[in-house]
Formats: structure tokens, C-alpha cells, sequence
DNA sequence: ATCGTAATAACACGGCCGTGTCAGTTAAAG
DNA sequence: CTTTAACTGACACGGCCGTGTTATTACGAT
């Protein structure tokens, strides 16, 4: 019959076309026209793949988070292994702050997934807030004292210890302020403020036991 | 000779429409046609006094700059005397949080005003952020057991105790990244919440001299 | 080699936008 | 009342947008 093309390898290909032009512009940026004259292709031919925009930019955003996955995990759980408790946490919340140009182009991507997800609620929850809540948990529980390793499955649960649960909430609201900061007023929180204060915030988490 | 217009009245009753686009659809919604429409004029008219949309947009972020001052100031000012010296405080620290309709209001406003400045750097800085600090050092001053009340150009630069300061600017960023959080994932971030939140990280503050 | 359908691309329609032009209107100064 | 410049609004141009329609192309099964 005719000939057929993988679809989903094509979506891929429109997707990642889709992202680099969130980074370049935000996410309205992300036309039916614009994309398809990116990619080298005609509107008529890229609605063969997508509908119509909303799918299109739904589907950028879906990109836009396995970016980040695949980009932010390996970072995190590279976990630095000398220094001080407070110095070795503190680089681990460092990879959620637009320090460089790198990160700051993956906060540009959460931003667009925040926009997406505040205009389309995603009726579970959002997933993204969840692997970051748990990941504040951890950081805070090896901080309070406790085991440095908790399975991964716990952590997506809440700690035992209601206050390394409050201070999961408070350092991720915290890192969330920070960012903020960063990329709004940048002439007032500069990189190296925001660093500062984010190790000062850290030594006054309390502890349960001794450092270590 | 011909009949004259008060512009600078003109001006402001057009920006008045501008802030209300603003609230309903974003810093982007102001448009030249948008406002000349919703004020009942010709966008040729409204050219007289706006000679094109940068001048129009830089006039709205004027008007809801001055618009919040009105508002919040006031608000602010009006301490609550009652309850511990935390409940006070968290309740001047709440009116920059969008716990309610209102407040909402004033988020966008800030939001608009944060995105127009980012596009366009302030040479001076940002004043409302200077403004803004000034607030938080007074309450973190408050807080640590110094003296209730400074002369307001004292509160606008740094207090002499390098832990108000530094305790000023974790409290500016955890109450921005608790503003963003609310407005961005209010499924994961009630009002309940961050009002809880809130207080929980006052009660952090290192004091100087025991409560009062 | 032929056929039929997926794939492609060109085009049109209607909408919103910023901006420039220009003739008509208004009202104050003389 | 006449003059005159500010004011007004209608219109056009060009641009970008989403989307629907339609003709053409390309290719795999027959």
C-alpha cells in the first residue's frame, strides 16, 4: 500500500524541534507553523503527526520533562562524597538552581512544564513536584542525621520524622524562591548569593544527631 | 486654537484599562487595539497619547507598580498588635502571599511587573525589590528581638547585625518561592499550607534577645 | 506495472496584531 | 466668525497565527 512512516520516531523528531525552540522563545512559542518551517516541513505535513497545537505543545512539554530526567538525575545521584554534610547537600540542591547557562536552560524548561501544568492540571497531581519533593526529603533526612540511603520508593513517601518532613517542604519551597530570584532579578541574587544563602539555609536545619 | 485634552489624564484612565487586561490575561494581553477597544476608543486616538506599544506596556507596569504600592503599604503598616511576635510577623509577611482573591490580584500585578523588568533592566535596580527587603529586614529585626520600629530610610539599608541580614533575604526568598508555589501547584501548596509553612520558618529565626 | 492510500505541500479563510496614513471634526484663540 | 492645530477614527498594509481543503506525490502490496 502506501508507504508509512514511524509515526512516533517523526513525533520524536517534531518534539525535540519543539524544545529547542521553548529554550530560544517560551513555550507560546511553539506554533503549528513555526515548528513545521523549523523542522523543514510544510503545516499540511506536520498535521499529519499533531492534530492540532494543543497536542503539539503537549507533546513538547512531555519532551521537555524526559529531558530533564534524563538530564538532572545522573547529576544529582552523582552525589559529591567529600566535604562537609552541609557543602555535599548543598551541591546536590545547586543542580536544581539556574547557576549556569546549562541549568538555566533546564529552568526554563520547568518553567514551561509549570505554565502547561497550571493552564492543563494533570488530574494525579503534578509528577514532576513529587520527584522533587523527594528528593528535598532525602536531602534533608541525611542532613537531620538520619540513614544517608533510604530506598527510592520510600523516599516518595513522607519521612517518619515530622520535622524532616517540614524542612523537605521548607528547603523546597526555599530552592524554589531561590530560583526565581535568580533568573528575575539577577542583578539583585547573583550566583554566587544564591549559593551563600542556600548553604546558610542548610545549617539551620536541625539536627537530630551530631554531624557527621 | 484647538480644543485641548488633559493628557496625562487620558493616560491614566487608559492605563487603568491596561491593568485590568493585565489581571485578566497577562502583561501580553496589552494590546494597542485590546485597550483602545476596551476603553470604547479608535486605536488611532489612543496613538495620540501612547505612541506605540512599548510606551503603552511601559505605562500599564506603571500604573500596577503604583497600584500595589497603594494597596499593600497600607496593609502593611497596619500591624496586628495582638499574638506572639511570630504571629505578627507571619501576618505582614502573608500580604505578599496570594492567600486570597485579592492578593491573587496583586500576584499578577507583581508577576507582570517582574516580566516587564526582566525585559527591560531598570538601570537603578529594582526599586520594589529594594522596597521589598527593606520590608523583610524589618520584620526579621522585629523577630530577632531589636527594636520594633526603624525609620523607614534605615530599614532600606543593611542592618548593622549580619544575621538580620542574612535572615532578611532567606525569609524575601522562601516567601517569593511560597507566592510562586502557591499560584503554580495550588494542589500540592494550599493557603493552609504555606500559612503553616510560613510560620514554621519564622520560628527559625535566631533571636538576640529571648521573646518579647 | 498498476493501484490505492498514506504522506506531503500548497493554498485559502478568518482572526488578531502593530503601525502608518489621512480626511474629517472639534474647540479655543484671534 | 474665522482660523488653526489638536484630536479623532476609519482604513490599509504587512505579518503571524490556527485550521480546513485539496491536489499531488510516493511507495508498498498486489
Amino acid at each position: 500500500m502506501p508507504r508509512l512512516v514511524d509515526h512516533e520516531r517523526r513525533r520524536a523528531e517534531l518534539g525535540e524541534v519543539a524544545v529547542r525552540i521553548i529554550l530560544r522563545e517560551g513555550l507560546a512559542g511553539v506554533t503549528v507553523r513555526g515548528v513545521a518551517a523549523e523542522a523543514g516541513w510544510s503545516t499540511g505535513s506536520l498535521r499529519h503527526y499533531f492534530g492540532n497545537q494543543h497536542e503539539l505543545q503537549a507533546y513538547a512539554v512531555q519532551v521537555a520533562t524526559d529531558t530533564l530526567r534524563r538530564r538532572v538525575l545522573p547529576r544529582v545521584q552523582r552525589t559529591r562524597t567529600q566535604g562537609s554534610v552541609v557543602e555535599r547537600i548543598a551541591t546536590i540542591a545547586e543542580e536544581m538552581l539556574p547557576l549556569d547557562a546549562e541549568r538555566r536552560e533546564e529552568y526554563v524548561l520547568w518553567s514551561a512544564i509549570v505554565e502547561w501544568e497550571r493552564r492543563h492540571p494533570p488530574e494525579g497531581g503534578s509528577v514532576s513536584w513529587g520527584d522533587q519533593r523527594a528528593l528535598y526529603r532525602q536531602c534533608v533526612a541525611v542532613l537531620c542525621g538520619y540513614e544517608s540511603i533510604r530506598e527510592p520508593d520510600q523516599a516518595t513517601r513522607p519521612h517518619p520524622d515530622a520535622r524532616v518532613e517540614l524542612w523537605a517542604a521548607l528547603l523546597h519551597t526555599f530552592v524554589d524562591g531561590l530560583a526565581s530570584q535568580i533568573v528575575n532579578t539577577p542583578g539583585e541574587v547573583s550566583a554566587e548569593t544564591a549559593a551563600r544563602l542556600l548553604r546558610s539555609l542548610l545549617e539551620a536545619v536541625p539536627r537530630v544527631r551530631p554531624d557527621r
